[in-house]
DNA sequence: GTCTATACTTCGATAGAC
DNA sequence: GTCTATCGAAGTATAGAC
């Protein structure tokens, strides 16, 4: 049975993951997750070589599996209702697995990509594009009506992933007592977004 | 005829929500901002105590105006379908006149909202509270199926919000020629969302 | 691979003259 | 209200021993 390799760069990144998704890029601070990676400073420097490499290596790390999980259920067997469907659960799904994704995609996308370089702006390319295969594919078949499918894409999963990442300020908001957001579970959520989306695409 | 009164204090408040939109809080420099405002920075500091401060000044100030356009289409004599039409579009628009605002608020919501104070927050909460009362409208009039007002809201603006902030990396993404997004004009995109969003909510 | 100590830089904020 | 000069705290990164 082999030892377990790379513990210490594993360890890294999801130290690094959370501490990007909770302070962004600039805000982070390489001690904070060395600390909480329980390696040295020199340590994360030795496997990583700077700040902006380790946080590159990270969102190409997370984009892949994202669009991954979309490709998948863009290539399996099912008609395009049921797909989106899947896409819109699917996504969920992964941020209940992976809770810092929804901060770094904000993030990412208001910085505008700035410290990306060109093999992770190719990973994050790919999510749109696996998303908008799916709605493209019932478009043609005629279960849907006539959209774009990037469009569609976006109007289906950037519900899930604003209202997900929004968890810790309407907790701060639900403090002040201006607006109840109790009743607002995030499979709630999903389950309206699906018949939403249902609605939204069937071909009329 | 009046001199223009507080003319520092405003170019400041520009000049910094440039900067905290491309940059966010952490990353935003206050040389930068004092530089882009034409100010030194000892003026910067004379009227707005500290860069915290300054951030929260302006985010007060823009999420008071966004609450403002939701709640004047909201009071509106007008049947719930064109109040919601109007909300898209005029999210839009306000995202038109204020470019910095999407990528604010995509940091911010990632953020949780730590470097606001309470009268901040409350501005804030102000918005899904008007988008919310503008759905909760049509359906108690029966205009629309029956849904949770606060998630219609976020189903419906996310999406303006997240594409229009998008913008900076698509155009980075379009560079790599891995997938076209050239067709997808801002107009197009409200004019999807709008269609969706009446298909989505309307009785059966 | 691992660690301690530290070099070097940047940045928020202020002192103090006018 | 306006400006120049600067302090002190943090922060990224590395040197060099083991």
């Amino acid at each position: 049975m082999a030892r377990p390799a790379r513990v210490s760069p594993d360890r890294i990144l999801a130290a690094a993951a959370l501490e990007f998704a909770a302070r962004g890029f600039a805000g982070a601070r390489v001690d904070r997750i060395a600390r909480r990676a329980k390696v040295n400073k020199a340590m994360l420097y030795y496997h990583f070589t700077s700040k902006a490499h380790l946080y590159r290596t990270l969102l190409r790390q997370v984009f892949t599996r994202v669009a991954a999980r979309l490709q998948a259920i863009a290539a399996a067997d099912a008609p395009p209702a049921e797909k989106v469907d899947r896409a819109i659960a699917g996504m969920a799904a992964f941020i209940e697995e992976h809770a810092f994704f929804p901060a770094i995609m904000l993030r990412e996308v208001a910085e505008g990509g700035v410290h990306l370089d060109r093999a992770t702006l190719t990973a994050l390319a790919a999510v749109p594009r696996a998303g908008g295969a799916i709605v493209r594919e019932g478009v043609e078949a005629g279960a849907f009506r006539p959209v774009d499918p990037v469009f569609a894409y976006f109007t289906m999963l950037a519900p899930i992933v604003f209202y997900l990442a929004g968890a810790p300020i309407r907790k701060e908001i639900s403090h002040l007592h201006v607006i109840d957001m109790r009743a607002l579970t995030p499979a709630a959520f999903v389950a309206q977004v699906q018949e939403a989306t249902r609605r939204s695409l069937a071909a009329s």
